[in-house]
DNA sequence: GACGCATGCAAGTAGTTGCTTGCATCACTC
DNA sequence: GAGTGATGCAAGCAACTACTTGCATGCGTC
């Protein structure tokens, strides 16, 4: 069937899903269109239809596959209960900056056109990040139980500000030119700030 | 010439200026079509091309009538140096995150298509927020350099760090289901995280 | 070698898009 | 009252969009 062309391995169902994320996150998904899909995947439009139904079906399919792997393999880390507290924000952090500074461009697109998301691609989304920032926010709720974090500090919100701090992060990272310091040292100051802004005993530096 | 629709008042220009930030916001950048913004505002179709010449034209147009003015309002108070440095974090958290509440469309979909803004709307953007931010970073420096915050943090980082926070409160607060706690709370523990994380003496509590 | 299945190819449909053209109508000014 | 400029209206254009249809081709299996 493959008559020629130097089409990547997997079935085409596959390509179109990588081709996908490439379009999307390069053109935005309202922009993103099928032909141009297709084309990256290096297969016959028809193809795509036949296998996804509609350009919404490809997204929802896409979504699936990006992220809930993705939290599959953090959250049933059993350990974590075992490391220290500061040790386990800097963990979240770090893991939370890198992954999103590596989907950056579909990130942004998903939260430039977050409010004509059907119910089912949010849906898929909630169903990833919440999880995530759930374990963490547990494991300061403990920490505050145990009087290492000011009583006032709500956990769910410092998650909140932390995964802020990182996605802009990311976002300007992207573009180097509007980051005026290395991304490095963008996410040790924000795992500071917020050691320094919740614990009750101040903790020991990170980096300069 | 209006022949008899109630169109409301102001030139044409200025109805379609209203209007495209208005469906620019709802429909995202690329998805907003010039039939439509003409419609919004009561205006033929043709009238909006013979004053912008083009839907990009349109869009240039109305970035710079929509923050240029905002920023030149603030960027001109002189005062600012009288008061303590805890309120000028409060007043600069409280004024960005509001301003962005209030625009927040807007900005989300600039932020979701930031990659295929051409270089004249990033430029206007980045004159609007760049002196804003510079102003609080001053007297951040100015404070560190007297030893009220600590030596190791980055003045013009924390600034990045608090508008992040602000940001991403905004997003959030506007789909009011994702948000578990009250706006204003929100604003309030992200000015308490930054104070607690670069003072070198804690501050006082803002509010539960 | 007959069957089913995945895929390619060519063509087409109905709708939308940015933008243009030609002409008429109003308001205002000298 | 003639000229000027801003606007409306109707029509259209060429390109593009998501998606469909009909048919052919190859691959693996029994």
């Amino acid at each position: 069937m493959n008559t020629s062309s130097q089409s990547p391995p997997g079935t085409a169902a596959e390509r179109l899903l990588d081709a996908a994320v490439v379009v999307f996150a390069r053109e935005g998904i309202s922009k993103a269109t099928t032909r141009e899909i297709a084309k990256e995947a290096g297969v016959n439009e028809v193809t795509l239809f036949r296998n996804f139904q509609t350009k919404q079906g490809l997204l929802a399919a896409v979504l699936e596959r990006a992220f809930l792997p993705t939290l599959a393999g953090d959250a049933n880390e059993p350990e974590g209960k075992a490391v220290k507290l500061e040790e386990a924000v800097r963990a979240f952090a770090t893991e939370d900056f890198e992954r999103k500074r590596r989907n950056i461009a579909l990130m942004r697109v998903l939260v430039g056109e977050s409010h004509r998301l059907g119910e089912h691609e949010s849906a898929i989304l909630a169903r990833i990040f919440h999880p995530w920032k759930e374990r963490l926010a547990n494991r300061l709720r403990e920490a505050r139980s145990k009087g290492l974090i000011r009583q006032e500090v709500d956990p769910a919100m410092v998650v909140d500000q932390l995964v802020a701090m990182t996605f802009v992060g990311a976002l300007r990272a992207e573009k180097s030119g509007v980051m005026g310091y290395p991304p490095e040292k963008y996410l040790n100051a924000s795992i500071d700030l917020i050691l320094h802004g919740i614990l009750v005993r101040r903790p020991k530096r990170t980096s300069k």
